[in-house]
DNA sequence: TTGACATTTGAATACTCATTCAATTATAAT
DNA sequence: ATTATAATTGAATGAGTATTCAAATGTCAA
């Protein structure tokens, strides 16, 4: 059995290597968590799914919420929207705007919970 | 009461604004998670905490593991460190590093939740 | 000290992307 | 039909960033 603290990079670490590999999701697996990481890692974004966690809110509401234009909450919600995490109903003149799931409210919170114990 | 689906815009759905405004979390706040996010955003950097989910491993373990250039991750690994999602620990020639505590797996995990989900 | 290997660092390049601006579509009222 | 408001869309711009390349630093062995 080898150390498990060797590494001389010429000769790798083949067991601890093949072992991560072996527990690694799949690469499209990896690339869709980035991807939703992605979409989640901007200010504006974070912003609207906050705003979103309480209330639904059309793209008006956002813009003045957030002092911003409709264009570019309206754009970042399309981003939001491809990546299922918020859906949207339409109501006479407004579009409504609102979490797609718990799921992505827990995800939030999570993240909420991880910065805020670092006070 | 007001309807609660009602916005015209120009005479904005206040009551729905000041209530999510009212529960929102702290620009500071918002902003972190969303750097957080940020980092987590970026698929070599899921690659390394995928791989380190389970191990420890050295700059060049992973540089094998990933088929990157040991600079490559050892820039990204920096990020990673800046934001304090690995540590790391110096072994003779080799820094190995792991993810920082069970809070970032929980993240990640939920994350690999999420799109398993979808599937 | 010198040489070898692991890692880090800085500058440069190429690429991605958020916002703005202008124009268009959707819906309802007159 | 026409007007007005809400929302979307596309192109352009400017800012941010992942990787590469070359050089420097850190650690240990001879």
């Amino acid at each position: 059995m080898k150390n498990a603290y060797v590494c001389d990079c010429d000769v790798i670490h083949s067991d601890a290597v093949s072992l991560a590999k072996l527990n690694m999701p799949n690469e499209k697996t990896l690339s869709d968590i980035a991807s939703l990481y992605k979409v989640l890692g901007d200010e504006t974004r974070i912003r609207i799914v906050s705003a979103l966690d309480n209330s639904s809110l059309c793209v008006c509401d956002l813009a003045s919420l957030l002092s911003m234009t409709k264009s570019a909450i309206s754009h970042q919600l399309k981003i939001l929207k491809d990546a299922k995490l918020v859906k949207y109903r339409r109501e006479a003149k407004n579009v409504f705007y609102s979490l797609d799931d718990d799921h992505i409210k827990a995800i939030f919170e999570l993240g909420l919970q991880h910065v805020n114990e670092r006070k």
